[in-house]
DNA sequence: TTCTTATTTAAGTAGGTACTTGAATAAGAA
DNA sequence: TTCTTATTCAAGTACCTACTTAAATAAGAA
């Protein structure tokens, strides 16, 4: 007890989950597991990798404890091994931003120019859902939908918004969510609904930071 | 704005942040810059590796906006860039804990037995510090006490314990804390005053903690 | 049974990582 | 100035990682 090689032993196995994290398309992948669980070839596609390619990376994540997979069919689905793990993700972005400038300027690259974009913040949501004046629309992929999303929230994945538009209530505020700060979904919808004349809000959040805040969530009836 | 390239950008810099906590080496550096600053040499022979190894890894943790340095003189510093890292550390910690199993064995073959140990927590303490009749050590390593330590608190490195028995107070009960749980100065430190025939406890948690928890903290004058 | 689809495994390659050793800086002391 | 000490840099090597392609499983459908 007590030796270096014995302390080294326990610090490398806390790196294991920490390399895990530590590949641009394995954080892609524990960023969309945070919506909820998703197949093999879904994933893949999602990140643009090939099969073999995302299946190792999931594996990895499965041996690191970060995730975990269950067998439905001729399907394998990957979930988060925990709610550990959505804080593990949400205290590495933090850090990553206050390192500030270099992460910064990326984000700007990828998001482009949200000052145009109006955001609600969670408490705003909450208290507008309270008085009833606003329809919120969740922008996600139809699975993230099924998997769990706010209550009440319609689902117009971001791609048929536009030839959905008569399907969304008119004459109250719309609210579009996704999957969070580094995801387009809402941002393009807003931008779409407000062209056509709607008065539309981006969630500066997404799902899984409302799920993490404890606030209820919706499963779709499978 | 919004390809694929930009997103693989964006989500390759996050995991450079991983990637820095990735290593064996670099997480016990961690822990111990958890502790407070320290110059390169001591870091050094804490890890057990060479100065030329243990700059190149603290440069790493700098690239990856982890730590940030300070020269003074001949030396350099090293210290945590924000307590967005303390709390990436004790995420980290967290989600490998809760991949019960594989972690759970390497602590305890580190640590060894705590089953006769006595320990107490955080708030157990604070509520003895208003009743005043507990002396708390800080058994780590001088350096870390001077970059701060709970309130009161003596300082009686590890190693020197047995040597400076007749310094620590008689009468009252001894509380003994270090640098976290997987530290391993305190439960020593508390078989050692047992054995003495002193009433000793362990503090559950570390320094880190204590300050994270934002507790009032006290510095050397220096 | 054979066929199909989803996933994993195996093998190979280019590039990255963690150490080593020895030389180069950089600040202060003599 | 030279000497000393703390730190960094450079170059080399053994090992590890991320991808590729092609073959192997494994479950269900026909």
């Amino acid at each position: 007890m007590g030796d270096q090689q014995e302390k080294d032993a326990l610090f490398d196995a806390l790196a294991e989950a920490a390399k895990a994290l530590g590949n641009g398309r394995r954080a892609q992948l524990i960023d969309i597991l945070g919506q909820g669980e998703r197949s093999v070839d879904e994933l893949a596609a999602e990140i643009h990798q090939s099969m073999a390619n995302t299946s190792q990376h999931l594996q990895r994540l499965l041996r690191a404890g970060l995730a975990c997979s269950r067998r439905s069919g001729t399907r394998i689905y990957y979930s988060l091994a925990s709610p550990a793990v959505e804080r593990l993700w949400r205290a590495l972005r933090e850090t990553a931003e206050a390192h500030s400038g270099e992460l910064g300027d990326l984000v700007r690259a990828y998001v482009g120019d949200r000052d145009g974009l109006s955001m609600i913040t969670r408490d705003e949501l909450l208290l507008r859902l309270r008085q009833g004046d606003v329809v919120v629309l969740d922008v996600r992929p139809q699975p993230e939908y099924e998997a769990g999303h706010i209550p009440g929230a319609l689902s117009v994945p971001f791609s048929d918004v536009k030839s959905r538009l008569r399907e969304v209530p008119q004459g109250s505020e719309i609210v579009a969510y996704c999957r969070g700060p580094y995801c387009l979904y809402a941002d393009e919808a807003v931008r779409l609904l407000t062209d056509e004349g709607r008065l539309a809000t981006r969630l500066e959040e997404g799902f899984p930071e409302w799920k993490a805040a404890g606030l209820p969530i919706e499963h779709s009836a499978t």
